[in-house]
DNA sequence: ATATAATGCGAGTAATTGCTCGTATTTTAC
DNA sequence: GTAAAATACGAGCAATTACTCGCATTATAT
């Protein structure tokens, strides 16, 4: 059952089986968001997106093929937002370069929170596709902290980019289900730049 | 498929029958740890525990009711845990107690963090359970802070018992899985203790 | 226009699995 | 000892579902 091909059977090359593609992604992505992992099925999946379940295989060898292909797009939004969010920082003060980086990282995680957690806690054989996200993000995490080293009490930016990005995806998805409230005022935010600014920065 | 009755049909009365639903719990603690998720059904659970699914059916009336006495089972032992933890430090400074409060979630959490992780993050309809344990947690930190309230900046202590608590949780998962070592030299403990003192104490 | 390639279709198959129910065995009550 | 209650059994039903395959339709190339 489910072997972890990942590659599509065929590519789509004409218009319409893009189309094909792209109803069957979006698809996906609401069964699994609206209705949740173990409603999920590749059937279903077809008949919301309008095509049958022979087009599907044609263009995703599996059930889990399809996962992928869905957390592989999700990532690179992700990456993508956090980016944007990191950009021309080279004269700010340390502290508004923290308040960015939680921005960023808040803006990644919250692309999708429910796909995320979906993707990443429902779906089985999910690791490979952790290090996706979760990697990316770090990494770029990483490479920008490395540029204020010197202003960060830690010593040890491994540890550093662990506690920062799994706090803030941790405190955002529980605040998302259980705290609504504190993310709209803001008051995540805010607290989370308290903790990690006291933390983080030496001189206080 | 699979209505969310909790009550057992029947309750075991005769020594053997205590057995047998003993046996079961243990198989299915054991297939979910070591198995997954997705490799949990009920005949499975029953031949493991060397009972038939017959006798599987007569104190546990679905498979959901199965997971939810597992899950109930977890939350005890992660309370009591909590609680021994928080037992006599009437006379301790905030520093200390704050240590012990990080001891004590930590040490709740690490009951059976497979366990956890697939009874809160892989079972559909698990919020039900995911109060158990977690708001029992919560409440007897909060309960407990509230003797401590004056020496906390925060002032509002639903946002603190949340950020704690949660952080913990958060970290000591993800470093389970992805950095084990923080946890095995105790590093883990030392930057919680440091990122939570310097934004929970006032005097630093 | 016609051959070929690309795409689409969906009934059907095989495997899995939650759960029942008739029956057999053991324990308890008296 | 015996009747009743409690416990155990497991073959099999019904529902779900991943995936196939033969065929129909549409686009492309020349």
């Amino acid at each position: 059952m489910t072997k972890p091909l990942q590659k599509p059977r065929k590519l789509p090359k004409q218009e319409r089986s893009q189309a094909t593609v792209s109803a069957i992604l979006i698809a996906t992505t609401r069964i699994l968001t609206e209705e949740g992992y173990d409603k999920f099925n590749t059937n279903r999946v077809a008949e919301l997106a309008g095509v049958s379940v022979g087009s599907l295989y044609q263009y995703f060898p599996n059930k889990a093929a399809l996962l992928y292909a869905l957390g592989e797009h999700h990532a690179n939004e992700m990456a993508q937002l956090a980016q944007h969010h990191l950009e021309d920082l080279g004269d700010r003060s340390i502290l508004e370069v923290l308040q960015q980086i939680i921005k960023a990282v808040l803006a990644a995680y919250a692309v999708n929170p429910k796909l995320y957690r979906i993707l990443h806690q429902q779906v089985p054989r999910s690791e490979e596709m952790q290090k996706l996200d979760d990697a990316r993000i770090e990494q770029m995490l990483h490479a920008f902290l490395a540029l204020h080293r010197d202003q960060l009490r830690p010593q040890n930016l491994d540890i550093t980019v662990f506690i920062i990005s799994r706090t803030i995806k941790a405190l955002l998805y529980d605040a998302i289900a259980d705290r609504p409230n504190l993310l709209k005022n803001g008051e995540l935010e805010q607290e989370l730049m308290r903790m990690l600014s006291s933390y983080l920065i030496a001189s206080q």
